[in-house]
DNA sequence: TTGCGTTTATTTGTATACAATATCATTTTT
DNA sequence: AAAAATGATATTGTATACAAATAAACGCAA
């Protein structure tokens, strides 16, 4: 049922709710969109709700459809979620891991290494924190992808898209802290990542699924505790003036 | 975006999907659905589409949809995932059940007691083994409830589904078993949830997390060396001949 | 008979018109 | 003046007609 115009409806839709163009609560209404993307109401309509069910877009009977927004109580859930996937994907990884996985892993974490000191040395290069950002995700995708199951693969993927959303696109730069302190979770952060590496090297299925899990829970605290500081409930931030133009 | 007539759609086919009058590889098409249920091909489409998020459904574009035939691997990998999950929920149960979770799991747990030893006495029952199952389920429910997180359980009950219909509607009654065996097997089963729900009780998380993956894990090796005899590759049952007159 | 190319028929995908429903502003009533 | 009722507007849900694409049927040549 995919057909071509589908498609296109969903990845144009998808991209701006990635990118935070769409921010959390912004209503999508069909003729709109369909209107901007130069297609019938109907595959919009089709795109919103393989959207839906992405976890990306809410949608209510007559009401119409809009970014998901999340409570504080549902993005714990979609956390603890996540921690069970993703530890259990680890340790399939450590028993089910070939030499290439290992070499990809290896490399994001290498690149990794080498980007934290770079940032160590230079805290204000902000293209340089993007890339980190990026490494880190091929890390955690190359242990996902190891564990051979692409049923939980895909589930996880699904879940870091939502995080993106209700996560990155917070506001930033709100934290107060000190340099020794930054310093020191990333590097914390990263000898994590190569206590990780190195349990699934050596294939001990019980302590990667232990290090993956204290690492997330680390990542899960920090996050929960930036979120509750945004007062604004959970909306990642608020809309600009052109937004709410663009709105009403 | 749920109207009433994409609902009665969805529930129509999601039924006749679940009861196996629709068996696993039958190609659902939208103008001979629309007609029996009594609406367009929109609100069908839209079900459509959702039964494919819910994982009952494959729809592929030009080519229509069917109901979801799974592979070995699938089916091996969807487990896993099962495992994972309700291995966790297990573990959140004994940290934050209430008295009242407690109760319905022991209800549940009493029931199959019951039920164990009334089968065990006459085996020939078919309506009592439809109850033990559906008691069994209970129990299973119950303790994804206490653990107090939706998003879990929401994914839970959709695997539990999914192998529903790719399990119960199997070929049965072709498992040449003692009666002893049998008995011994249904002694033990009984005991592992007596275990379980002791850990989750007295809120052991491991011990409750680490009981209810063993089950599992018996319940799946069970159904794995069921399925690998259904020489049919993973096709639940064959189809009769009206089912295969009416796709040709 | 078999293999290939063309044609036909069926089924899906898309656009659009219409109906049903919710929202918001206005008016009316108390 | 406040609350309720009413109506206007906008947006979704549904049906249907048409276009595109696939699969089946057919014919023809080797």
């Amino acid at each position: 049922m995919k057909s071509v115009n589908t498609d296109v409806a969903y990845e144009y839709i998808r991209k701006r709710i990635l990118s935070g163009e769409y921010a959390p609560g912004k209503s999508l209404m069909t003729e709109m969109l369909a209107k901007d993307i130069k297609v019938s109401r109907t595959p919009v309509r089709d795109a919103l709700r393989k959207l839906e069910a992405d976890g990306l877009v809410s949608i209510r009977a007559h009401l119409g459809a809009s970014v998901k927004k999340m409570k504080l109580k549902d993005f714990r859930e979609m956390c603890d979620l996540r921690l069970a996937l993703e530890g259990h994907a680890a340790g399939l990884a450590a028993l089910n891991h070939s030499e290439t996985n290992l070499l990809e892993i290896r490399y994001a974490l290498e690149a990794m290494r080498r980007l934290t000191e770079e940032i160590i040395q230079a805290p204000q290069e902000q293209p340089l924190l993007g890339e980190l950002v990026r490494e880190d995700v091929r890390f955690h995708i190359a242990i996902i992808t190891a564990a051979k199951n692409d049923l939980i693969k895909k589930e996880i993927l699904r879940l870091h898209l939502i995080n993106r959303v209700q996560v990155v696109l917070m506001p930033t730069g709100k934290v107060p802290k000190t340099k020794i302190e930054s310093e020191a979770r990333r590097r914390a952060i990263l000898a994590k990542h190569d206590d990780i590496y190195a349990a699934i090297a050596r294939s001990d299925a019980v302590g990667a699924k232990k290090e993956m899990e204290s690492h997330l829970m680390e990542w899960i605290d920090h996050t929960m505790f930036l979120m509750t500081r945004a007062e604004t409930g959970m909306l990642a931030r608020d809309l600009t003036p052109d937004e709410l133009a663009y709105n009403s």
